[in-house]
RNA sequence: GGGAGCAUAGCUCAGUUGGGAGAGCACAUGCCUUACAAGCAUGGGGUCACAGGUUCGAGCCCUGUUGUUCCCACCA
């Protein structure tokens, strides 16, 4: 295998393969060891709703890259790999799919749709493993977690329990986020915001006080007026003093309702008259707390109308509602109009549909107190963003956040542990089922039949994980965790929660450093989405491209933070520079023979000085770039290392000591050449894992496995300084070669002499790839001795020295091309001045009517540039003479 | 209303102690040169959105303007 590499690199002959490998000899695995230093990633569990999109692959390519950097470093990595039950989301496709037999939640029962979502998440949560171990993901396999877990379900009791002892978690009727839809209550960061183009309807209520008077109001939503239980101006507002403390009658339902102030209301907008409606609005429940309103519900679960409305619109939804109310105001003459008017509705974010705000018993987390310390952490700098700015958005959110709703109506999720006492009315809260009341003994209690909010579980994933609440080993020595990487979306819901979690239940952060990305988009922008039918799956590009092609996508090209716009032709450069590094490979053992020579710096070539140089520079910046988390310039780092200097430089200076086989220095080309290609595959191992393990067990290092195998670090004893120089002087003297002649206008065909500074296989280097005659600095004779020694020839040199056209040292050379460059530039930018101001005087309407300043200032102008276009080209004449 | 981004080559985007304006793709010219045509060599292409300021020096720091994207909140 070693000789017949093919001339194409193809992924497939090597992926699942090298991962079985892995597998097998048990890489990824990690347990506690007292002796060495853990560095911890738990992954973000995907739902078990589906198939991976492409952003599961950018953020698991993330923490698979910078796992193994750490894993190569020495730290005894774990990456703890798992899914999430995702409650409400996986409960509306299992409901979808059982609609589709023709099968409902009420008909199946309790536990049969629990026996279905149990093996939903078996199914989908496999699917998932499996697309994760094909991007070439390094997780603890052994470790693999899933939210509705024993241990992870023991965690959301203990915690459930613990803050309800604390006076942390309470019940209580609050106007919540209703989905009619799917029927449950849902937090504020599931509620989205979409315009809507509606209409805002003007209408009347007449004033008890005063017959024949009206008060106009206008709203968004005439159906809720069935629900008012006030009217409400400014207290400011002179237009209404008068009516204040006088009451309306609300129509259809006959209710007198009182005229209030309060501050809520705007004067600027409409007619400056709310209605009030406690209900179902939460502005208005405010007013209503403050003036002690009654409350009236008059919608039903499902959105429609409830029997306080009367017969007429008892189970009308609210739409066909609304459209009955308008024409029984305009029977009654009570309409005034009607706008069009453009605003925005809280809609589910799962399932689109308008969210009903109702009043109903939930159970509510207390923020305040929990939220202080978690800001406190940011601001000490205790927590740390990658980028920072995402901090900002962090606090933004914390400081204004108000009680967390975790109870849902559904389910599929942990079950709330409260008991209620059908007898007393007692509730209590407890890990274990309560078979009895503890207050009155009545054995007649019932457990809560809702859920908890799919984010209370995975609130404590960095904890939960590792065995906690037990001590265990494993949470002791991997918690807290180093780093999380997260796209920028989820941090309001999952960032903050666990951070406030691991504070108050663990007493520590659960992560330092949190690291952000961005969300993949398509071509336009625009988000994935099944509705868009733009979607792309991971398993298909890896088929046709390979994992490392991907992967090395999306790492490269994008900072921290950024959306990525997605397109297939991204690929192609990717899978293009994995090809070079593979034809270098075969290149290199092609060449090498059997031997392995020993390292002797004595018989290192300058250029071999060069490469080795570089190559340590290039361990230096990818180390400090993987320890800063900027990733992408980590491997663009490795890109120009591998393709520009080892492959377009270092390659093509050694191939004449190769090709001679008896050459003196070829044992030293040949182990430089392996040492660069070595150290090369591990810098680019995080991320494309399988070419570099492929090709580093061909090379036959007898380090075992790249995955293992020591991460370079900056070794001083490679940091050749002076021939890095030299190199890059001959690097100079060719760009320079082809600007003399161009812009000094040496003639085609004509000799120039150049100084470089270094001798044997540089000098022969910039003889061909200059095609120009080279004088070294030693002069004459030494020029004569290092060409003879790379094989240039005697007839060369006498070219070179006798028929050289121009001769100049090289650092005048390159600061003359420079000059020659720049002078060139103010050149261009004197005469496009010039062109200026001539056209703005030679235009007959500017003489004529211009000021007479204005016209000298530009005549001043035009003699100015005249005279600095001349000055311009006599330098230029004066460098190129 | 509050907040955070973005604006750099035709396209997609990198670019932090402030000093060289860059990469990939595309384009042009010449090459199947014994690792690689998924390649090599060479070249053209820039008002770093605009206007000020700080500085010896600004793509980068400060102020303002314009355009654009996203997040949060939301006036019936």
């Amino acid at each position: 295998m070693k000789r017949d590499l093919p001339k194409t690199y193809d992924p497939k002959q090597s992926e699942d393969r090298i991962y079985a490998g892995w597998l097998e000899k048990g890489y990824f695995r990690a347990v506690p060891d007292e002796t060495r230093e853990p560095f911890t990633i738990v992954i973000p569990p995907p739902n078990i709703t589906g198939r991976l999109h492409m952003g599961h692959a950018l953020d698991n390519t993330i923490q698979d890259a910078i796992i193994r950097f750490q894993r190569m470093r020495g730290r005894n990595a774990l990456w703890l790999p798992g899914t999430d039950h995702a409650a409400i989301a996986t409960e509306t496709k299992i409901v979808a799919a059982m609609a589709e037999e023709g099968l409902t939640k009420a008909g199946v029962g309790r536990e049969d749709f629990l026996d279905r979502a149990w093996r939903w998440s078996r199914d989908y949560g496999g699917a998932i493993v499996e697309q994760l171990k094909k991007l070439g993901s390094s997780c603890d396999w052994d470790r693999l977690r899933f939210t509705m877990d024993a241990g992870l379900s023991d965690a959301v009791l203990t915690v459930f329990t613990r803050l309800y002892d604390k006076g942390l978690i309470y019940r209580g009727e609050r106007l919540v986020n209703w989905c009619p839809r799917c029927k449950t209550s849902i937090s504020d960061a599931e509620v989205e915001h979409a315009d809507r183009e509606t209409r805002l309807w003007r209408l009347k209520y007449p004033v008890n006080e005063l017959p024949g008077e009206y008060l106009e109001f206008a709203t968004t939503r005439p159906e809720t007026m069935l629900g008012d239980t006030a009217i409400a101006v400014n207290p400011e507002d002179p237009r209404y003093a008068r009516l204040l403390g006088k009451t309306v009658t609300v129509p259809i339902v006959d209710r007198v309702v009182p005229i209030i102030a309060d501050e809520y209301v705007d004067m600027e907008f409409g007619v400056g008259v709310v209605k009030i409606t406690p209900g179902h609005d939460h502005n208005d429940f405010e007013v209503g707390a403050r003036h002690s309103l009654p409350i009236i519900n008059i919608l039903n679960d499902d959105g429609t109308l409830n029997n306080l409305c009367g017969p007429e619109y008892e189970g009308l939804t609210a739409l066909a509602a609304r459209e009955k109310i308008v024409a029984d105001f305009g029977a009654r003459g009570l309409f005034a109009g009607a706008d069009k008017y453009a605003h925005s509705v809280g809609v589910h974010d799962r399932c689109g549909t308008v969210v009903e705000p109702l009043l109903k018993k939930q159970w509510f987390v207390r923020m305040a107190p929990l939220a202080e310390p978690a800001i406190e952490a940011l601001r000490t700098g205790e927590l740390r963003f990658v980028p920072e700015r995402f901090g900002k958005i962090y606090l933004n959110w914390l400081t204004n956040i108000k009680d967390w709703c975790v109870s849902r109506q559904l389910w599929w999720g942990h079950r709330i542990p409260a008991y209620y006492c059908a007898d007393c009315g007692h509730i209590a809260v407890s890990r274990e089922a309560a078979a009895v009341c503890p207050k009155c003994g009545s054995a007649n209690v019932f457990q809560d039949p809702d859920t908890l909010d799919t984010w209370f579980s995975s609130a404590l994933w960095p904890f939960s994980t590792l065995g906690w609440p037990e001590e265990t080993a494993d949470y002791k020595y991997f918690y807290p965790t180093s780093v999380l990487v997260t796209s920028y979306d989820i941090i309001f819901f999952w960032v903050v929660r666990m951070v406030f979690s691991g504070i108050e239940q663990t007493g520590r952060l659960p992560f330092r450093d949190v690291l952000i990305h961005g969300l993949i988009r398509d071509e336009q922008g625009r988000k994935f989405s099944k509705s868009l039918g733009n979607g792309v799956d991971p398993l298909d590009i890896i088929d046709k491209y390979g994992a490392d092609a991907l992967r090395y996508m999306l790492i490269t090209g994008n900072a921290a933070g950024t959306d990525i716009k997605y397109s297939e032709s991204r690929l192609l450069p990717a899978r293009n520079f994995l090809n070079k590094l593979w034809n270098a490979a075969r290149f290199i053992l092609m060449n090498s023979g059997e031997e392995t020579p020993e390292a002797d710096v004595s018989a290192l070539t300058s250029a071999d000085k060069w490469i080795l140089s570089r190559t340590n520079a290039a361990a230096k910046g990818v180390t400090q770039n993987m320890e800063a988390y900027d990733l992408g310039v980590a491997a663009q780092a490795v890109n120009d290392f591998i393709w520009d200097e080892l492959c377009d430089w270092y390659i093509e200076m050694v191939k004449p000591r190769l090709y001679g086989a008896d050459d003196p220095t070829r044992p030293a080309a040949v182990w430089t050449l392996r040492r660069a290609l070595t150290t090369a595959l591990k810098l680019l191992h995080p991320f494309a894992p399988f070419i570099t393990e492929e090709i580093f067990t061909a090379l036959g290092s007898g380090e075992g496995s790249i995955m293992t195998s020591k991460w370079p670090e900056y070794d001083p004893a490679y940091d050749f300084a002076e021939d890095e120089r030299d190199i890059g002087s001959v690097r100079e003297a060719i760009k320079a070669i082809r600007d003399i002649r161009q812009k000094m206008g040496v003639a085609p065909g004509k000799k120039i002499a150049v100084v470089v500074v270094s001798g044997d296989s540089h000098t022969r280097e910039v003889f061909e790839r200059g095609a120009a005659y080279i004088v070294s600095l030693g002069g004459a004779s030494s020029f004569a001795a290092r060409a003879d020694k790379s094989g240039i020839g005697e007839d060369a040199v006498s070219a070179a020295l006798g028929g050289a056209e121009v001769y100049i040292p090289l650092a005048d050379l390159i600061d003359k091309a420079k000059e020659i460059e720049r002078l060139t530039r103010e050149l261009k930018k004197a005469e496009k001045e010039l062109a200026l101001c001539e056209g703005k005087l030679n235009n007959p309407g500017f003489s004529a009517k211009a000021p007479e300043a204005l016209i000298a200032a530009e005549r001043g102008k035009r003699e100015k540039y005249t005279r600095v276009v001349e000055q311009i080209n006599e330098r230029i004449g004066a460098l190129n003479g």
